[in-house]
RNA sequence: GCCGCUAUCGUCUAGGGGUUAGGACGGAUGGUUCUCAGCCAUCAAACCGGGGUUCGAAUCCCCGUAGCGGUACCA
């Protein structure tokens, strides 16, 4: 723990229930990403935990970067891991309310024009870092003559406004970092507006947050060095502070901040939908991610999550996303589903590979998922696992066949032969059902000393190519005598 | 460079002055089965380092070290 610091005490975190407001303020300028989900998640179980209200603020004040196509994924990965909002602001569009405060800061003498232009700054910002100085901008806006402004007017510079930042620490107080006191002389005269007039995160986020009561600012840690400056924007303005709880990072496998930049949409939340994984299992999975409720429980339901979510049992330190976790949980809620849902939730996918058509019924395709048993981690292995059911147009495995067809020519005629009998034994069979099939392939094995697993195998490579997948006598069955007796003349035919 | 934050198995974490430092994911081994998955059993695996304080420190304090975040007219 750093210096200047006090610990919050494990109880819950106090708050007035029914006042509780918070947000979550993604910019459009991309895809949800992990990160971005359990910072909405967080908030969305602070909120429900207290009865609160949850707002969704599109900080979209960066016009260069922010799309309406990235609004809408955001919308749609919120919507899909079932957060919902109870209100919805767009920041472009209240220009008026920033407007109006940074003219009350211009007023008040607590904001400046500044005309520096981007070489001068970068200039000043060299020379700041020569000087080991802890800004890089040396407020020279604050000082400008009239003269000196008047000629930058005649030149046609745009000046932007900054914020004067006061000469006495600034206290900040986190529910989950403790507190701490700023050294005023580390604090930047930052940017509120720019030279085309658009007010920026700062300004625009602290005002926001008043402007909408928000009573907790649930955010990413990278934006702690922020919240000093934020605080002296709301006490130039005297505008009420919500209380912050900065929440650590989540990190890559090398322990480096999640972003879109680096690891694009690997980390998108679509992505993982599309993928076939359950929101149920994302909103679990990130739960988990740097916050915990004992030593026993791993999974929780959304109610769960909603009744023992607490901000004091947030960690401090940022959590690596780890794929085989998300992996364990999302096949764990699939396992939880019926056969008929998850028939459901594989439909498309096989629609996606054109495996469907109007032959296959309904109770033919739930067999099979209900063959394919626990067999999946996400819906998309629905396709590997089972597209031999509907086409034939498959190579057998070469590893395979290595092992169970075999290399050698005696090995090979062995192989036919067994095939051979295996087919005359299931033509000969009345009812396909799979009690049937299996007395009557175990007969066979039995009474002439083949190895079951032998037989198994190698009729399996022949009806699917693969030597791995659900009871074999299941596929039989849902393959059915006629495709059975044509795939083992088919590998017959190979095997001379 | 400057400012800030953090530090328990590979990963997510529990614990927190006296514990065999617990669980889960992943890994390994064995069992079960026609294969795979699963299931069952077992195993390996951690308190960043150094100083204090104390009878006793992973836990409290200090100092390091490392990692990360920020350092934009991005958010």
């Amino acid at each position: 723990m750093g210096k200047n610091t006090e610990r919050t005490e494990m109880t819950e975190i106090k708050t007035e229930d029914d006042n509780v407001r918070v947000r979550m303020a993604p910019s459009p300028t991309g895809f949800l990403h992990i990160g971005g989900a359990r910072t909405a998640l967080f908030n969305w179980l602070f909120a429900k935990h207290h009865n609160g209200e949850f707002i969704l603020r599109i900080d979209d004040t960066d016009t260069a970067r922010s799309t309406d196509e990235s609004m809408q994924e955001i919308f749609d990965a919120l919507k899909w891991l079932g957060i919902n909002w109870d209100k919805q602001y767009v920041q472009s569009e209240r220009r008026n309310i920033y407007d109006k405060y940074v003219l009350q800061l211009l007023d008040s003498g607590n904001a400046y024009h500044c005309y520096c232009t981007q070489k001068e700054l970068e200039e000043i910002r060299i020379e700041s870092r020569k000087a080991k100085s802890p800004r890089s901008y040396d407020r020279r806006g604050r000082y400008l003559s009239s003269e000196a402004i008047e000629r930058y007017k005649a030149e046609g510079r745009k000046p932007n406004v900054r914020i004067k930042m006061p000469d006495t620490p600034i206290r900040v107080d986190d529910l989950i970092l403790g507190s701490r006191n700023i050294d005023p002389a580390t604090l930047e005269d930052e940017v509120i507006v720019r030279s085309n007039g658009m007010p920026n995160y700062n300004l625009t986020s602290i005002v926001d947050d008043a402007e909408m009561q928000i009573t907790h600012v649930i955010r990413g840690t990278e934006h702690l060095n922020n919240t000093p400056k934020q605080i002296a924007i709301a006490n130039a303005l005297d505008l009420k502070l919500p209380q912050f709880a900065h929440i650590p990072l989540v990190l890559d496998d090398t322990g480096r901040k999640l972003s879109k930049r680096h690891h694009g949409d690997l980390v998108a939340v679509n992505r993982y939908r599309e993928q076939g994984y359950l929101p149920e299992a994302m909103l679990n999975f990130v739960a988990r991610l740097g916050w915990s409720y004992d030593d026993k429980q791993e999974i929780f339901s959304v109610d769960e999550l909603i009744e023992k979510f607490d901000l004091a049992r947030v960690g401090k330190s940022g959590s690596v996303f780890d794929i085989k976790k998300l992996e364990w949980l999302n096949s764990h809620y699939i396992n939880q589903l019926d056969v008929a849902a998850r028939t459901d939730a594989v439909i498309p996918f096989w629609q996606q590979e054109g495996l469907l058509d109007a032959t296959k019924e309904r109770d033919w395709l739930e067999r099979i998922v209900d063959a394919v048993g626990e067999r999946l981690t996400t819906f998309q292995d629905i396709i590997p696992q089972t597209r031999y059911f509907f086409t034939d147009a498959y190579e057998y495995d070469s590893k395979a066949v290595k092992k169970w067809w075999g290399g050698s020519d005696e090995k090979k005629q062995k192989t036919r032969e067994i095939l051979t009998n295996l087919g005359q034994i299931l033509k000969k069979i009345p009812t396909f059902d799979v009690e049937t099939i299996e007395s009557a392939i175990w007969k066979y094995t039995d009474e002439n000393d083949i190895k079951r697993v032998a037989a198994m195998q190698t009729l399996r490579i022949a009806l699917t190519g693969m030597s791995f997948g659900p009871s074999l006598f299941d596929i039989v069955a849902l393959l059915g005598k006629d495709e059975v007796l044509k795939r083992i003349q088919r590998a017959i035919t190979h095997l001379k």
